[in-house]
DNA sequence: GTTATTTGACCTAC
DNA sequence: GTAGGTCAAATAAC
């Protein structure tokens, strides 16, 4: 929402344009697939104009708010943004794994806005130091640090410490904010493929009022390093069709929104294992942590989200989520902020 | 001795 | 050409 309101109107027009667009394909492609005398030609320029119009519509979202946008009253705080296209190469990888594929193509695109990476932004408390943010559950090994033209503090970069021996890509970058030296910005890079990440998904899946082993403070953040490729995965859905159905919702997983987003899901004290709530209109509410300043939002993962996302044509009756400006705000793969739901008609 | 961090040099995208 | 990102040798910590 924020970021609607920071839009232009010319901008504002062009994505509400380019949402009714994928849409509208969307729907066209449903219509065909039920056609058997549809050429597969047919299809695949639906899918292409789809994908072309979810994408010009992330292009022009691409935005991230500064620190100051962040609730000073949530320690800590967290964020996360886009800063990357993530559509157009899938799943998150890291600026390593890109340079691997450039070794076996060297076609393979060497611009750097091409890698898909997503950052949080987190505020400490006044006695969290800096541990609080750079553990997060994941075990990182430092590699090096950058002084970042314009800014007063170093950037510091870390990567998996089970790289070498499991092959895992993930990396991540540590900013410390020049007008805040209690917020820090968090660039992560790949996702974990270890066995520390399996069991951080874990955990994330089942969020214990308790407190996660390595670190006290960190369960939020073990469940939203999860959260990016999930994301990526509700996207890649969204472009099959618009339409969120929830039922057969259950609590296999989760994914958090942040605090201040639009008011579907809740901010009240958790239950110690989050469960979708049902409302007012079958509609379920989420609970989160309390100490997180996120929201959290319990769903089924893996094929039960593509079984959410249907098409926008059913006569099942789904409870879908209206795309219009005041009730939408899609902001990458990693950052939802979803308004109030819509039964669709 | 092993592992992690520091830091200057190098590489690459822009 | 410059800034950001990574490498790898040197160093520190355990």
């Amino acid at each position: 929402m924020e970021k609607m309101m920071m839009m232009g109107l010319g901008e504002t027009k062009k994505l509400r344009e380019e949402l009714v667009q994928g849409l509208e394909l969307a729907r066209q492609l449903q219509i065909h697939l039920h056609v058997a005398s549809t050429p597969h030609e047919t299809r695949d320029l639906l899918i292409q104009n789809i994908i072309s119009a979810f994408e010009n519509a992330l292009h022009i979202l691409r935005w991230t708010p500064p620190p100051a946008a962040v609730d000073p009253s949530i320690s800590p705080a967290i964020r996360m943004s886009q800063e990357s296209p993530p559509l157009s190469t899938g799943s998150p990888r890291s600026e390593d794994s890109d340079r691997d594929l450039r070794d076996h193509d060297p076609n393979a695109s060497k611009k750097r806005k091409s890698l898909p990476r997503w950052t949080k932004q987190i505020r400490v408390g006044p006695g969290m130091g800096v541990e609080g943010p750079l553990d997060d559950g994941y075990s990182w090994r430092k590699y090096g640090q950058k002084d970042i033209l314009g800014a007063t503090y170093p950037r510091g970069y870390y990567r998996c410490t089970h790289r070498n021996v499991q092959g895992c890509l993930a990396t991540k970058q540590v900013q410390r904010s020049d007008e805040d030296p209690n917020m820090f910005e968090i660039t992560y890079r790949g996702s974990h493929t270890c066995t520390m990440a399996s069991s951080s998904s874990n955990s994330a899946s089942l969020p214990a009022p308790t407190t996660s082993p390595r670190n006290p403070n960190n369960n939020v953040l073990q469940s939203l390093d999860q959260q990016p490729p999930m994301m990526n995965e509700l996207l890649l859905n969204l472009r099959a069709g618009l339409r969120v159905q929830t039922e057969n919702l259950d609590n296999c997983s989760s994914f958090n929104f942040p605090s201040n987003s639009n008011h579907v899901f809740s901010s009240q004290t958790p239950p110690p294992q989050p469960q979708p709530m049902l409302g007012d209109n079958n509609f379920p509410s989420y609970m989160s942590p309390a100490t997180s300043g996120i929201s959290q939002f319990s769903m089924s993962s893996g094929n039960q989200i593509n079984d959410m996302i249907s098409a926008s044509n059913s006569n099942s009756p789904t409870v879908g989520l209206d795309f219009s400006f005041d009730q939408f705000d899609l902001d990458g793969h990693n950052n939802f902020t979803f308004g109030n739901p819509q039964f669709f008609p």
